[in-house]
DNA sequence: AATCGAAATTTGTGATCACAAATCGGCGCG
DNA sequence: CGCGCCGATTTGTGATCACAAATTTCGATT
């Protein structure tokens, strides 16, 4: 195990966080305008720390920022879905592919502990945990190419892609071949076999992004899974003590 | 043409501007600190832009903050290098395989001036004009491809690949079949032949990364091509009127 | 002369404020 | 009932300040 790093414990960073978590949750509704001062209050910090926050939300496309004055989350459009699908099959397969070359057995092992993990959650019909299983699958994957620039560029493609994938539940995960395919790339990986890591990974990809771009309407646009309301206006009470967190 | 996208004129641009120019011609020596008081005085401007623009350098891997507090440009190693040219390769030959379904007679036409025009500037021996004219020639082959994620990942990563371009004067550049290669490059473009493409454009940046690799020492850094110096205390004066700039 | 420790300085962080531009509200005119 | 205009409000931007943590400086001690 790599000697811990130190976290960061900024309120810049904590902002980030909870701004990320809440994106990748689908808490935002695509179209949604927020405020500098509104996340502050609702936050309970100055407006400082949101500002550096949602900046890089901002360079990292998870935010958009027109340039009159407002930020919004992107409304997502086939043609972006499919353009972050073709990156993500050239990186995620890049990174699947140095794994491969890396895998020792307890990475093996740990992986499997995760797809059995997901199998179970899956099982209770759990999507929270499992779009959190999954996360944890392909992340713990890729750090066993060590890779930390190629991590860092996917990281920020999941955040792009990750308010939408709720739009996977139930079809496509019903009828999905995921867990057998996560043990066939672990298989792929155990042997060092990059090339059928990379395939079966990039399958696995490629068939639910390309399975959300088909959900489309006659424009190109994609409508959110959850459309979370909270359009409210009236300054909310701080978080309580603890993580800075969202509704 | 595009309906000419409306500039950023704000502060925090304007630096974000200068420090990346600064940082991709080389005018800091990796390993060197920053603070953002001195870059603020640099540049005349307050902390609060200087602060939003060095956080999003930071972000995008140009520059490292170490847990203490120090804002430094990233030392090079080449495990780094080599990490970056797999992930410029499989993007950036993405991004031209995409282009090739694309390309105008117009578009060839353009590309096949600016590969004209770095000719000219190569035999002058400008190698500052050289290196823009190679940065032009690339981003206006992948704008091509109209997919501006895709574009703003690959800017991020020729941020960091930036500083260390230097290093391909005067040796690599003398000998490399660069002038051909892009010539056969756009050829390809306006057949539409995709796969040419991609593999003449992966050359061309594989071999200019490996042979950047390869001058690393025993433990693997790199040494930058101009270690400027500017190692000064004092508050320096601000810039002119006009563009913010570094010496 | 080398080393350790405390004082002085530097530096990033977060909060607050003034300001201008953009947005929103409602009123009046058609 | 629709449309345009003007005032009030909202909102991002940039500057400044206090503060704590980290760094550097420098003198005392061995």
């Amino acid at each position: 195990m790599a000697p811990k790093a130190p976290v960061d414990t900024s309120l810049r960073s904590q902002v980030y966080d909870s701004l990320r978590d809440a994106l990748t949750a689908g808490r935002f509704a695509p179209g949604q305008k927020l405020s500098f001062r509104f996340i502050a209050g609702t936050l309970g910090v100055s407006m400082t720390p949101v500002r550096e926050a949602v900046r890089r939300l901002v360079a990292e496309g998870a935010f958009e920022m027109r340039p009159n004055r407002s930020v919004r989350v992107p409304l997502m459009t086939r043609d972006k879905i499919l353009e972050l699908r073709d990156i993500r099959l050239a990186l995620e397969g890049l990174a699947t592919e140095k794994a491969a070359a890396l895998t020792t057995r307890e990475h093996a092992t740990n992986l499997r502990r995760i797809a059995t993990e997901l199998m179970a959650v899956r099982a209770r019909g759990d999507t929270v945990a499992d779009r959190q299983k999954i996360r944890e699958f392909h992340f713990t994957l890729y750090a066993i190419a060590n890779q930390p620039t190629l991590l860092r560029v996917i990281g920020g493609l999941w955040l792009q892609t990750g308010p939408y994938l709720n739009l996977l539940y139930p079809d496509f995960i019903a009828s999905s071949r995921g867990p057998e395919r996560r043990l066939r790339i672990v298989k792929a990986l155990q042997a060092h076999d990059g090339a059928t890591a990379q395939r079966e990974m990039q399958g696995d990809i490629g068939d639910a992004l390309t399975y959300v771009a088909g959900l489309a309407d006659a424009e190109g646009n994609i409508a959110p899974a959850q459309p979370v309301e909270s359009k409210r206006r009236r300054r909310p009470s701080p978080s309580p003590a603890g993580a800075l967190a969202f509704a």
